[in-house]
RNA sequence: GUGAGUGUAGCUCAAUCGGCAGAGCACCAGGAUGUGGCCCUGGGGGUCGCGGGUUCAAUCCCCGUCACUCACCCCA
């Protein structure tokens, strides 16, 4: 009996982890572009970290975190997001990472406890940005502009910006009362989830899919009618931003966040008609973040996370061919061997990508090893003329076949790799 | 957590209203050939997801279980 995987969770297998180096590779330029530079956290932190910043009544805190005691009994749990992580080592390293702004970007796995499906996975990964200690809307617009060149980059069309704002700490509790007395109004009409949320993140029911929830909440009291104007200035400066800048965007009130600790611009990069897993990238203000975690120093900050599963598959199934042999060495007969693989030692170490087969087949078989490949030159080592030092060299591409001396043939495929090269 | 669907060869899938398990592709060998592609011949490969039950007999029917997929929920 093989070991099944975990659930959830899946081998990155080849060709298509081509793809995924791909992508890295082209968030790091953008990312250093922005100027951002990396930063690595631990996979593990202390449970109470995302207990304090992504909300206790979270979904995600509740019942979707890998949380385990490890030998000394601490409670331990699997990062199910990038933020926190990135706030606590900020706030534990602030004198390394020199004066503000501070531009951190990341990519690695989460994890959270989901039941597995199209476009979500228990291990999945993200890529993220951040930018703290600045409180200006030109930040905001930085992160949007970033994001938004990034996504576009990777070849990703028909993408629509979504923004919002969610106030902050001076003017949301007004609307949040407003809110439910709203609801509370028009309960009957309500879902049954949405009767069951109202309590606990009224907000979370404007972003309800259900049509009868978007037809009691049509009228509902605008979180746009409540800003304070501190926050009203911010989001009307975002806005203008953007709009100099020729990013398109909607303005959708009735856009919320997951997690707790999102404070005014909030965002989404969504694909119309992909049902839930709509969201490709996502993120927002989170200007109380530090505070919540315990800092003295308020650190304004906003950022954003990539889904790359998400991104990947709307990039579509389009395989990368696997890397191609620049020579296959293909041998009559086992005694041949030892003499081809120290040709492929040999040629390898020109940086000439060399293969042959170990085993002894026919050598049919070897060619159409050869022809899978991508290989354009085989060399047969064979009883004709290999025994007096030389080799049967084949054109794939052109068919041609003929004699080389050992040196002629390491000199030709050297020029090869060069030329390919250059 | 809720609901639905699917588990048969390395891959994609058939079939048996309960009676020795099939095809295509792939793989291996041989033939043909200008040493590979196209073609021809042959070959290897299965605990029919797993465990019970019914039956003379179960891949098929029943129960359970696991896995995967999709949707809901939630989120990126």
């Amino acid at each position: 009996m093989t070991i099944p995987p975990v659930r959830g969770m899946k081998d990155i297998l080849p060709p298509a982890s081509a793809r995924w180096v791909a992508l890295e590779t082209a968030f790091r330029d953008c990312a250093t572009r922005f100027g951002f530079t990396e930063i690595r956290t631990p996979i593990l932190e202390k449970t109470e970290l995302f207990a304090r910043s992504v909300g206790e009544t979270t979904d995600i805190v509740e019942k979707e975190m890998y949380t385990f005691s490890d030998r000394s009994g601490e409670s331990l749990t699997m990062r199910p997001e990038g933020t926190a992580p990135v706030v606590r080592a900020l706030q534990a390293h602030r004198a390394a990472l020199g004066e503000w702004p501070v531009r951190l970007f990341y990519t690695g796995p989460m994890f959270r406890h989901e039941r597995p499906q199209k476009g979500r996975l228990r291990q999945f990964h993200q890529f993220g940005a951040e930018v703290f200690g600045t409180d200006s809307p030109l930040a905001d617009a930085e992160v949007l502009t970033f994001l938004n060149r990034f996504l576009n980059g990777t070849g990703l069309r028909g993408i629509s910006l979504e923004i919002n704002t969610l106030g902050d700490p001076d003017c949301r509790p007004a609307y949040h009362r407003k809110l439910s007395d709203f609801l509370s109004s028009r309960e009957d009409r309500l879902c049954d989830d949405c009767r069951r949320r109202r309590g606990q993140n009224p907000l979370r029911v404007l972003d309800c899919k259900a049509e009868e929830c978007m037809r009691a909440t049509v009228d509902a009291p605008s979180v746009l009618d409540f800003l304070c104007d501190p926050c009203r200035a911010h989001f009307a400066s975002v806005e203008g931003t953007l709009g100099e800048s020729g990013i398109p965007f909607v303005r959708n009130p009735r856009m919320v966040r997951g997690l707790d600790y999102y404070r005014r611009t909030t965002f989404e990069f969504i694909i119309p008609g992909m049902g839930a897993q709509n969201a490709v990238a996502a993120g927002g203000r989170y200007d109380g973040l530090a505070e919540i975690l315990g800092g003295k120093e308020r650190i304004p900050a906003i950022g954003f996370a990539i889904g790359v599963e998400r991104l990947l598959m709307l990039l579509g199934e389009e395989k990368p061919r696997g890397l191609a042999s620049d020579v296959y060495l293909v041998t009559s007969g086992s005694r041949f061997l030892p003499e081809a693989f120290r040709w492929k030692m040999e040629l390898i170490g020109m940086g000439i990508r060399t293969e042959m087969d170990y085993e002894d087949r026919s050598v049919k078989s070897q060619f159409r090893r050869a022809d899978r490949s991508g290989a354009r030159f085989v060399v047969v080592f064979g009883e004709s003329e290999a025994e007096r030092g030389k080799v049967g060299v084949r054109d794939m591409a052109k068919g041609a076949q003929e004699e080389l001396a050992k040196e002629e043939a390491f000199r030709r495929f050297g020029r090869l790799v060069d030329d390919k090269e250059g």
